[in-house]
DNA sequence: CCAATAGTTCAAGATTAGTGAACAAATAGA
DNA sequence: TCTATTTGTTCACTAATCTTGAACTATTGG
């Protein structure tokens, strides 16, 4: 009956992560949305917490999508737990390798917000 | 005899200037390189000088599309003298509305390319 | 089991990127 | 004033990537 299979979720270690597929990875606004809220929340998110996104409705595709860039960038860890993802961020590490860079992103995202 | 037309360059306004366009700009390996050796250096660079990029070459159409993406995502400022185009970055203006976002990334290309 | 829920995969259309060839614009030299 | 040369842009076409509805997988609760 079944005949499509779901892949397991891949995150590259430490050493593939790029300084491009991060800036890719978060130069859109969705992505960054996203990866703000995990990244400032002291709980996993579950994707579909952003099936609305600033009012805006994110098809789940598109969503999975985006899920699928922002782990592949390296960015979040995804758990599945039961019939949900969980969602963190892996700041730690990236600041490891790269220092503030994803820190002064989001602040400068925070700035133009505000304007 | 001639029938194409040259439009002005356009150069966005730091309030059109956005976060996303600039890490999306930033994202490209090429373009970062030649963003980077433009701010290094203490003259104006020509576009000309990156028809080789990393040992490769790049071809000069592309070049010129390079050139326009971060002309307008406001990284660069491009002036043209006699038959060349001076290239400057923007980057005090940047600096002045998103801190220190350009700096942390040529620091993370830096660090990567170390590695 | 079965129904419900969460997320993934696929496929097709839409959008965007890369580039060779033709062109534009400026200049230097005759 | 031509003409050749140099630098960069524009166009048009192909290739690659993105978006998303529909179908599917996976897990759980009853």
């Amino acid at each position: 009956m079944y005949n499509k299979l779901v892949r397991p979720l891949y995150h590259p270690p430490l050493s593939e992560i790029t300084v491009e597929g991060i800036l890719y990875a978060l130069s859109d606004p969705v992505r960054v949305r996203i990866y703000a809220e995990i990244a400032q929340s002291d709980c996993p998110q579950i994707c579909s917490a952003f099936l609305q996104v600033d009012q805006r409705p994110v098809p789940k595709s598109t969503l999975s999508v985006h899920f699928k860039v922002l782990r592949e960038a390296g960015l979040i860890r995804s758990e599945r737990r039961g019939v949900e993802m969980l969602n963190t961020t892996r700041c730690q590490e990236i600041g490891e390798k790269f220092g503030d860079l994803v820190g002064s992103i989001l602040r400068a995202y925070q700035t133009q917000r505000e304007q």
